[in-house]
DNA sequence: CTAGGGTTAG
């Protein structure tokens, strides 16, 4: 056996990794003998590149194939091509492609730098070189098609389609199972039903490749049902789901959090061996955690014997999703404690736990982090990444700091509608009423046009500054003026700021005047602000339909109760506290914490139990203090 | 020498 021989055996094994190593350590092959290295051991061996995308290697080998005169052979030249296309260098692949002794261009080459083009993003390009190719009259072939009509399926300015498809009789490609299998993605990516179906049915031969094309182009669109159907023909037709089916069913089943299915799809991911696989373990915890079950996801992280960095960032997001932000900080410094480098996904699923628990420092350390590592600066578009930068806007703007979420927000390049309503609610939460609406103006002059969510946080930015002329104008104006049709989430805000405002009856007469029935939130913001204003008659109707609503909601209740006991009617009250019993409503204490170097601090409504209890309490009563001073009248 | 299907965040 000489020296091709053994490296052909390799490949034909797909031992590319010991291939390449018996390339740099066989003393025939060492690279003091590279001069007896023949053409078709470079060729082998830039294969081996090309499938472990080994640059180094395969430059190393370009470099001498040039000495050596192996460019003239069209064979090195594909080889070359497709090695740099799957390193993703395709700038070289086309200088190799228009290599000057490249004159004869087959239609390996030609196949080669078009699979290049549309693999890398370039689709374009990839269907420009497609036509110069049939301009030079060289005939496409089973090779050529799937890729060119993947590229169909990239441009959408003008499909192709189904010109190419019309010309597959032509070259007799019509029943090829690769080139039918892009045709049911590139159909179905467009939502075509039909047309996939004819190709599916026409073809002779099925495989899974085929079956995956019409499940997966059936979820891309949506269609969940006819996906599980055809997934319960491919097994009734006898083929057994590889890796690939199966993940593509667990995304179904996370999609619409069928969480007997997916849980059963994992015992067949077991009694198969797939769970040997980091990827298939990685659908099932998202699988998982879109059913909202932590636990399962965390019990199938725990045992992954090899986790990658979706791994992590699956099982992170799982648990902010369920609301555990807790978890999610764990879980985060797990990762760092298992030296593995979180990335742009895993900061931002972090960043919304910090916001959750308005655990400021945290999220500042987050973003030192982002800083040094280059996080949320895009290098290949020169445009940071605007979700995470929204998220982190958003940390800072709930965590109370509005001049950092205005660092943030100055110094991105590119802003979507979140970023500006960011800033809108931030301002409108803390009090800035003007901020808040110079920020919609200077939003209008950026040519960004506002949506519902501005619209919310504008009004409620008008009822924490009390603004009330001008949150009544925005109310009227929204939708002549910025196309918004005021939603009953607007008019809770704008009752809420009439109450707020002490206009109990103006309040009133928009809860009846409005468009909507007023939901819960509506009704006890009218309720809190009689209790204020010792309005007990308007208080019993707010009371009656906030309880009528939500039974079982204690505040309610206590509410009503507080304001008849302002007005002195105490046998009201007690009644209230038997209606409280009768339906088996407990009022939990109020409770809150507070997050320090040293620890968490829970305090209870009344609770004198902490060591500094004494020390507490003379801040507070110096902070009413200074609020006695500046006249300020707490409200609720 | 060249080809079709896959996972994560908001």
């Amino acid at each position: 056996m000489n020296g091709t021989a053994i490296l052909r055996a390799l490949i034909n094994n797909k031992q590319h990794c010991r291939l390449l190593l018996s390339f740099s350590t066989s003393p025939l092959l060492s690279h003091f003998s590279y001069n007896i290295i023949d053409i078709g051991t470079c060729i082998a061996t830039l294969q081996s590149c090309a499938h472990t995308t080994n640059l180094s290697k395969g430059k190393e080998l370009h470099t001498y194939m040039l000495k050596s005169g192996f460019l003239a052979s069209p064979q090195a030249i594909t080889s070359l091509i497709n090695m740099y296309s799957k390193c993703t260098l395709i700038n070289h692949a086309l200088k190799v492609f228009n290599f000057p002794t490249h004159h004869d261009k087959n239609v390996f080459a030609y196949n080669a730098i078009i699979a290049g083009f549309v693999a890398n993003g370039f689709s374009k390009h990839g269907f420009g070189l497609y036509r110069q190719m049939r301009h030079m009259g060289i005939v496409p072939d089973k090779y050529t098609f799937p890729c060119v009509i993947r590229a169909c399926g990239d441009d959408v300015e003008d499909f192709e389609a189904k010109k190419i498809h019309g010309l597959l009789y032509k070259f007799g490609l019509d029943l090829d199972v690769f080139v039918g299998s892009a045709l049911v993605n590139t159909y179905l990516k467009f939502g075509l039903v039909v047309e996939a179906h004819e190709v599916f049915d026409e073809l002779p031969v099925r495989d899974v490749v085929l079956w995956n094309s019409m499940i997966n182009g059936y979820a891309q669109i949506g269609k969940f049902e006819e996906a599980l159907e055809v997934f319960q023909r491919m097994v009734e037709n006898g083929v057994v789901p590889c890796r690939y089916a199966v993940t593509g069913v667990l995304s179904i089943f996370s999609m619409v959090e069928d969480f007997h299915n997916g849980r059963a799809v994992h015992g067949f991911v077991i009694k198969m061996g797939y769970d040997s696989g980091v990827v298939v373990l990685n659908v099932l915890i998202d699988m998982y955690g879109k059913c909202k079950c932590a636990s399962d996801a965390l019990n199938v992280f725990d045992v992954m014997d090899e986790k990658d960095i979706f791994s992590w960032n699956s099982i992170i997001s799982v648990h902010e999703r369920c609301g555990d932000h807790y978890g999610t900080l764990r879980l985060f410094d797990r990762m760092l404690g298992n030296r593995v480098q979180p990335d742009l996904v895993t900061v931002t699923a972090v960043l919304p736990a910090c916001t959750h628990l308005a655990a400021l420092m945290h999220g500042r350390e987050i973003h030192g982090y982002m800083i040094v590592n280059g996080l949320g600066k895009d290098e290949n578009s020169s445009f940071d990444d605007v979700q995470l930068n929204n998220a982190l806007m958003d940390m800072y703007a709930k965590c109370g700091n509005m001049r950092d979420a205005r660092v943030v927000f100055d110094h991105m390049r590119e802003k979507d509608v979140a970023s500006w309503n960011i800033m809108i609610t931030g301002y409108g939460m803390h009090g800035y009423g003007d901020e808040a609406l110079d920020t919609l103006s200077q939003m209008c002059q950026a040519q960004m046009i506002p949506n519902e969510v501005s619209f919310v946080g504008l009004l409620s930015a008008c009822s924490h500054a009390g603004m009330v002329k001008d949150g009544l104008e925005f109310l009227a104006q929204m939708e002549s003026k910025y196309g918004v049709s005021p939603s009953i989430e607007h008019y809770t805000c704008v009752i809420d700021m009439l109450c707020r405002a002490g206009k109990l009856v103006e309040a009133y007469d928009l809860v009846l005047a409005m468009p909507f029935k007023a939901d819960p939130v509506g009704w006890r913001a009218l309720l809190a602000a009689c209790r204020l204003h010792k309005d007990t008659d308007l208080a019993e109707i707010a009371a009656s339909k906030v309880i009528e609503l939500e039974p079982g909601h204690c505040g309610n209740y206590v509410l009503m109760s507080n304001v008849y006991g302002v007005a002195g009617r105490y046998e009201e009250v007690s009644k209230m506290r038997h209606t409280m019993k009768q339906q088996n409503v407990k009022k939990r204490p109020g409770c809150s914490w507070i997050e320090l170097m040293t620890g968490v601090h829970v305090f209870i409504t009344g609770d004198r139990t902490h060591p500094q209890t004494d020390y507490i309490y003379a801040g507070l009563n110096s902070l009413a203090a200074v609020l006695h001073e500046h006249e300020y009248v707490p409200l609720i």
